[in-house]
RNA sequence: GGAAGCAUAGCUCAGCUGGUAGAGCACCUGCCUUACAAGCAGGGGGUCACAGGUUCGAGCCCUGUUGUUUCCACCA
């Protein structure tokens, strides 16, 4: 047994919660290591932004893993939760070049390198914030396998993955359209763009037909457009091939207004024939829809506008305009020339970058891609036939919906900050090699002037390997073996398609695996009004602070109450002020324990001879046990604390301390029992509630008897058979309904509680109290009403107050009327059930079709009911 | 256009395989009772959105309606 310390009066998280993380750093106990002896249990963490400050979003995601990794380390699980940080090129990127231009320097002005150097010196200074703030969670992270996906590991990683596609033909290179941030000046994937309704304007324009040698015939197409200043682009004017109006028209020529070049009349299914005028504009440049079309009539793509959304060259005296100034423009033009026939207002989802919110622009560059189609499918069916589930399962609908749709993944950015794509181009003979290794010469030509690809990848291409590159693939590390696959991912519905897919696609295409088994989705947490927690609208709640003022086990204990998966929550004080309160309340249950044992040893098993309030608090800690086993297993982990707070407040203080108080003052033999009896339930909350309050927990077992050096460490309480005792809780609920009773009646008789007395209730009493009779009104005069052991005279109540002892026979409290109508009520209520669950067992056609799990269900319950119904008529006799 | 969630006490939300509705906060009454006033004891308050259906029995399962939130797609 180790050495205690005292608890102080109040519970002081800040005092407390740094020493206990630094006690748990010491004994290496987040630590995890390969150990054929155990099994092992592996989260890896959804690693954070460099740039980014815990916000309540990662409070609420770190505390559920570090709930299930404390939860499963208990249990005996080899457990390892891998930390890391994510470089974050856009946001990171953005952040430094925002830094510089306040110093008036631009990216251009320091070059790659020196970029590289200030980015890395960010990192350095601002990578280990946001590790420290999840230490101050009480994260239990395997700090010594710390990770960054921009590290050597995670690079080599990320290079061989790019080689092996590129080799098998599923990375490629092109001029494709893509979604073009112009002010991030970078491409984005098509999930990197958010959708917006605006108010915008539906141009109607009129196109001159040309005869066959390009004169206007007199004739118009006419055409809608919500973006104008693409015509410049426009290389043809398509319409439906089954439209009567204009199938006469298909293969002729349109005179395209402004720049008066002849442009051809294609006919697509693409066009609606409802929608508009049945007449489209095609400007295969800058839309995606358009780019297709072009595709397949080759038609010529005419890029107007460059990387800053500044209309170019090809825009001719519209160049150097930006794409607004244009718009404007060109419809006055249109006007004054009247090929404009009408504006209308209309609504226009416009697209967005979820970076900077910047009006996405649709672009043809030269790009590389990750062909998706043969990556999607195995990640379908591996959920599809449950190697991986979503807990709660309706997400998978979310995730094959997004497989089943996905276009090919554009993966290069025009950004310094990231893993460099590694392919090198020939100067000589242009070929391009992708390699692992930089290479020297040209394998076509032997020449030596090759240069590297300039565009970096996309950060969630390397955050796509990290529940492998993180375990030291592609080298065959014995943690690999080990760890691999993991177990649970913990994230937040919003990252499903970023990074569950992708890592979901690249674990089965590169280890042959899926990379976990449950995908644990949680919700948003929003401010109190429901509104999503953000910057812009400077309602987000810091968890720092909360932490500073309420402890960090009250912030977790909040955030895990009252929430249910896949569904948000709102933050409210209210509620970690009640988490507070409940900390406070363990504190000084412990405290009173404490001060009972005082210099004694306490042995921590349970004494033998146990009495009836004893079987009853340790019959319902066995089942809470196994209660809150079941409910972490299903991840129903607000369930499992709301058990807990119950068990902990009602059951434990509430009741079993209060109850224990007249026999630690009575004679030794009592008071060791009690004392035994309070520690052994005390130590076996602090088990059950330490993966929700790590801290308080760790802080107070250590001051109790203990054994073991940790408590985050200590062996998770299993239901054992022998400490179920079914009578003995009935038997102490009817004593609790009776203590309830006359505390009523002392209420009701308004008497202040000036004197003191305890009441002492023979055990194998079973009825409610009467309520005329005289003993009532002894008893109101009494102060407060206490359960000790049976008292000397069987079947009745003893009040003993300072004055005097009474004994009340039981008889004179029961009121038979009252209790025979109740128990006769549940017996006619039990019975029905029993009759409506026998007519169907005894239906053939619900034996013969039921699954033979619900046929016996249902033969369970029917034994069920049928001893809780003989009960129930026992009692009804007794009377 | 497609899909999903939510609708339960004044407020915020739980409610496991269908079996007589729960918590926190707020409110009312009485208490500083030697662990705790961040507390104790007691109390009031709900046609579980609406309408059907399945069932002996529905907050829970099915269908529809209304309101609300979100995701995906997107018609130029």
């Amino acid at each position: 047994m180790s050495e205690r310390k005292e608890l102080a009066k109040t519970y002081e998280p800040r005092e407390v919660e740094n020493r206990i993380y630094d006690f748990w750093i010491k004994g290496r106990y987040f630590h995890a290591q390969v150990n054929p002896e155990k099994t092992p249990y592996t989260i890896v963490i959804p690693p954070p932004n460099i740039t980014g400050q815990l916000h309540m979003g990662h409070a609420l995601d770190e505390t559920f893993q570090d709930i299930l990794i404390r939860w499963r380390r208990m249990q005996g699980y080899e457990a390892l939760w891998l930390p890391g940080t994510d470089h974050a090129s856009i946001a990171t990127e953005a952040k430094i070049v925002e830094a510089m231009a306040k110093e008036g320097l631009k990216k251009e002005d320091i070059g790659r390198d020196g970029f590289l150097e200030r980015a890395w010196a960010w990192k350095e200074q601002y990578g280990g914030r946001i590790v420290e703030q999840l230490k101050k969670l009480g994260s239990s992270c395997d700090w010594e396998r710390e990770r960054f996906t921009l590290d050597e590991g995670c690079s080599k990683a990320v290079r061989e993955v790019f080689v092996r596609l590129y080799e098998k033909g599923l990375i490629y290179r092109g001029e494709r359209i893509v979604n073009w941030c112009p002010h991030c000046h970078t491409s984005i994937s098509d999930a990197e763009v958010e959708f917006e309704e605006k108010d915008a304007f539906f141009w109607h324009l009129r196109y001159p037909i040309a005869d066959d040698n390009g004169n206007p015939t007199g004739d118009y197409l006419i055409l809608a457009t919500t973006r104008p200043e693409t015509m410049l682009g426009d290389t043809a004017v398509a319409v439906h091939p089954d439209d009567p109006r204009y199938q006469h028209l298909v293969g002729k020529n349109v005179i395209l207004p402004l720049v008066n070049k002849l442009i051809p009349v294609v006919a697509d299914t693409y066009v609606e024939m409802d929608f508009g005028t049945g007449v489209v504009k095609i400007t295969p440049a800058h839309d995606p829809n358009d780019f297709e079309v072009g595709l397949r009539h080759n038609l010529p793509v005419i890029t107007v506008t460059d990387e800053n959304g500044v209309m170019n060259d090809l825009a001719g005296k519209y160049q150097g305009q930006t794409i607004m100034e244009c718009r404007k423009n060109i419809v006055r033009d249109l006007d004054d020339q009247g090929y404009l026939v009408k504006t209308e207002p209309m609504k226009h989802n416009v697209g967005s970058c979820y970076r900077c919110h910047t009006v996405i622009e649709p672009r043809v560059s030269l790009q590389w891609f990750v062909k998706m189609a043969p990556l999607a499918e195995p990640a379908i069916q591996a959920v599809k036939n449950g190697q991986t589930k979503f807990v709660p399962e309706r997400f998978d609908k979310i995730y094959f919906n997004w497989l089943n749709n996905i276009r090919d993944w554009c993966i290069s950015r025009q950004l310094w900050w990231g893993h460099r794509i590694p392919a090198w181009y020939c100067q000589d003979c242009g070929e391009i090699v992708v390699s692992r290794q930089e290479p020297t010469t040209c394998p076509k030509c032997h020449g030596t002037r090759l240069r590297q690809d300039e565009d970096t990848l996309d950060t969630w291409f390397s955050s796509a390997l990290w529940p492998f590159s993180t375990l030291g693939w592609p080298d065959k590390t014995p943690e690999l073996e080990y760890f691999y696959p993991t177990n649970t991912l913990v994230t937040g519905y919003d990252i499903i398609f970023f990074w569950v897919a992708r890592m979901m696609f690249s674990g089965l295409e590169h280890m042959g695996h899926v990379p976990f088994d449950t995908v644990f989705i949680h919700g948003l947490v929003r401010d109190a009004k429901g509104r999503k927690m953000s910057k812009s609208l400077g309602n987000g709640i810091d968890p720092l602070e909360i932490i500073d003022q309420y402890g960090a086990d009250a912030l977790r204990f909040m955030l895990a109450t009252g929430n249910s998966p896949g569904n948000d929550m709102r933050f409210m004080t209210e509620k970690v002020e009640a988490s507070r309160n409940f900390a406070n309340k363990l504190w000084n249950a412990a405290r009173f324990i404490l001060m009972n044992i005082g210099d004694r040893q306490v042995p921590l098993s349970l004494p033998e001879n146990l009495t009836l309030e004893d079987k009853w608090i340790v019959s319902k800690f066995n089942t809470l046990a196994k209660a809150v086993t079941d409910n972490l297993e299903k991840f129903e982990l607000g369930i499992a604390v709301q058990k807990l707070y119950d068990f902990i407040w009602d059951q434990f203080c509430d009741w079993t301390i209060e109850l224990c108080k007249s026999r630690l003052q009575g004679d030794e033999t009592a008071a060791d029992g009690a004392r035994r009896v309070l520690t052994w339930v005390m130590t076996g909350i602090l088990k059950l509630l330490h993966p929700f309050m790590p801290f308080i927990t760790e802080e107070i077992w250590q001051s109790l008897p203990h054994d073991g050096p940790a408590l985050m460490i200590a062996p998770w309480p299993v239901y054992d058979d022998a400490l179920h005792f079914p009578e003995e809780e009935k038997e102490m609920e009817r004593i609790m309904e009776a203590i309830r009773a006359i505390r009523n009646r002392r209420a009701e008789m308004n008497v202040p509680p000036s004197r003191k007395a305890q009441v002492f209730v023979e055990t194998a009493f079973t009825g409610t109290f009467t309520d005329g009779a005289a003993f009532i009104q002894r008893l109101a005069s009494a102060s407060e009403v206490r359960v000790g052991q049976s008292f000397d005279v069987p079947g009745a109540v003893s009040i003993v107050t300072p004055d005097a002892t009474i004994k009340i026979p039981m008889d004179e409290l029961v009121d038979k009327e009252a209790e025979r109508a109740r128990l006769s009520k549940e017996r006619d209520n039990v019975q029905k059930q029993l009759d409506g669950v026998l007519s169907r067992l005894n239906n053939k056609a619900f034996t013969d079709k039921a699954p033979e799990a619900v046929v016996n269900g249902a033969k369970e319950q029917a034994a069920r009911l049928q001893e809780k119904l003989q009960l129930l008529e026992q009692s009804l006799k007794a009377l």
